[in-house]
DNA sequence: CGAATTTGATAAAACGTTTTTTCTTTAAAA
DNA sequence: TTTTAAAGAAAAAACGTTTTATCAAATTCG
């Protein structure tokens, strides 16, 4: 008995070896032999042949001919790194859970599943499939890094795709604002701080390059003064901790922080007060909205810029509109948010 | 132009309209256009009728001609419910990582995937592929509800699976211990509080309920009063703010309490500080050690048990140990931790 | 007993792709 | 000009099923 090269027995291969048809074993391993009219003892012989060589059916195949499922399922694929945190990917996730809810009450026929694909930073390239969609139907992309975007300009992906806060010519995408970073400078500047630092860490996606840069311009341009950059190892609230202990313990003073990621804030807090500062007074933070939770920070993060809920939601609308091919307004969707000034932020006390 | 009985869009389709065959289409939408030389106004011409068509290609029929993924390349599912928290997910992806660098450090001539699986709490079985295994090779379940647990139970999975925080006849699994809603009872009752509440919430999966349970008796065991029992929407930090308001706010009184996940503890902090109240002096705080930074909350939080980090390592060591077969000293691992009494517990203060 | 019917199985088509082989045309080399 | 090679596209096979049409033998019926 030979196993195809798939490794896994066929019903072709119970076929020869209970000497019947592909069509009666078919028929029998689908249980439909009474309206087939096979007969008991062929029916005896198939399923005895079939546990013997131990046949597991091949879903796709089956699905293919059937018609059934393949019509009405589609694969969304979240991309993501390993090294990034997995809040914005939560939020997507969330996301796709109300909007295929909303679909599926407004009658639309298609059954969603969803799956996440990681990848070492650099490396998107290696995701199975990534090139020919064989895995999934459609992609939000995030994450990634200068090189992944390289890889991903010059492939284009066969499959509707869109990129979350990273702009690639020829993909749809969602973005923040560009001037973030100078949103959470203006804050400061206008709360009176005027030594002013911007914590941040590897890897260097697009986004947290933008933030950090449009920070450092706008207070450049405001104060005519430098900027103090805290990088840290990670962009992890435990790396956020042992970069801002460090430029602290160094001496260096500041009174207004910009963290460029809410775990990043949420560390750089444990710094702050364990050195005996207080926040706002001695400190004033401000963070990116990313975390749910930045306002049950104690105190209160101030952020700028809209919540990643926000834009996650945004994406997942857009890509389900590539899939319906829809009327798409604009393939290009840049979320406005307000500022948030919480607790974290107030007017320098005068001394 | 003719729609087939799919209703989807076809590579045939596709080549009729372009005046072209099957072959050239398939070359160009899967970007071999180069290898299998293809003139770029063919390219073009496909692109462009492919765009307009609305091309989207069936995954089954791509799957079942290009055969199973080469036989060398292994993908690891992680399974978890959409409503639950991705903590200890998170914690797993990175185990993941980690693992399998030292695996290719050590010359396995497998190269890993991972993908993440995520069902509606008690939908488990509506996973593509769960119970044949087309999609993965291996799988981690977490975060599953009673009703999954009945599924998993019925069937046998036919490939390696790791249950995490559950026990499920015929499975491997890895647990935590299960008196740490115990030990919890131990360490805020040793420190002098009588008055005890438990924070919970929706979807009960068997670790929450063991963590409550074993609190209570415990409780009842030692101080012979009750436990009152806060029962939260979600397990998110809102839900723990808005359900321990709630709490405080009806007059109820405590000095102790047990929130059976970190990002519930944090949002408790948030509503107990609101209330004027201090943790820990008029009331103390346990977690569970789930966060990887509770230890960077205001005051740090005192958790029980092993961190989840630990345990995700134990179980993606352990599926690593069932696919290549090794040895297996033990196909349950309890994993044993610390309780860590941080700042959010202290004598309560006499007055 | 011959015709009609039932029974049980075979043969073949189809699902939508990807990939290999074959063929034609055009360009380059001799 | 003839031969050879390269380029580009067409044709066809295959993946593993399910289902429908077909066929032969056995049974029933008038």
């Amino acid at each position: 008995m030979e196993k195809g090269k798939t490794g896994r027995i066929t019903v072709r291969q119970i076929a020869e070896e209970a000497g019947l048809t592909i069509g009666s074993v078919s028929s029998v391993l689908n249980n439909k032999h009474v309206e087939r009219r096979i007969s008991p003892a062929t029916v005896a012989k198939v399923r005895e042949t079939a546990a013997r060589l131990g046949y597991m059916p091949n879903i796709n195949a089956r699905r293919l001919r059937s018609g059934r499922e393949s019509l009405n399922s589609v694969t969304l694929a979240v991309i993501t790194s390993f090294e990034a945190p997995l809040t914005l990917v939560n939020h997507i996730i969330k996301a796709i859970r109300r909007v295929v809810d909303e679909e599926r009450k407004n009658g639309s026929p298609y059954q969603f599943t969803v799956t996440i694909e990681m990848f070492a930073a650099g490396d998107l390239a290696s995701i199975p499939g990534i090139l020919t969609g064989s895995h999934f139907n459609a992609a939000i992309i995030t994450n990634t890094t200068p090189q992944d975007d390289q890889f991903l300009q010059r492939v284009q992906l066969p499959y509707p795709v869109v990129m979350v806060n990273r702009t690639i010519p020829g993909y749809a995408l969602v973005q923040e604002e560009s001037d973030i970073g100078a949103r959470a400078a203006d804050m400061l500047i206008d709360y009176g701080r005027r030594r002013l630092a911007v914590l941040h860490g590897q890897p260097v996606t697009q986004v947290i390059d933008q933030r950090t840069s449009s920070f450092m311009r706008q207070v450049s341009t405001r104060l005519g003064t430098q900027v103090s950059e805290i990088v840290a190892d990670t962009l992890s609230e435990t790396a956020g901790v042992d970069a801002m202990r460090k430029y602290l313990e160094s001496g260096k003073h500041l009174d207004g922080l910009y963290a460029v990621t809410d775990g990043m804030a949420l560390g750089a807090y444990h710094s702050i007060k364990q050195a005996g500062l207080r926040i706002p007074d001695d400190v004033a933070v401000v963070g990116s909205g990313d975390y749910g939770f930045s306002s049950f920070f104690d105190p209160p993060l101030a952020t700028v810029g809209a919540d990643s809920q926000q834009r996650a939601h945004a994406a997942v609308s857009l890509l389900m509109d590539l899939i319906h091919l829809r009327k798409i307004p604009n393939r290009s969707i840049i979320s406005h948010g307000q500022s948030t000034p919480r607790m974290s932020v107030s007017k320098k006390p005068q001394n």
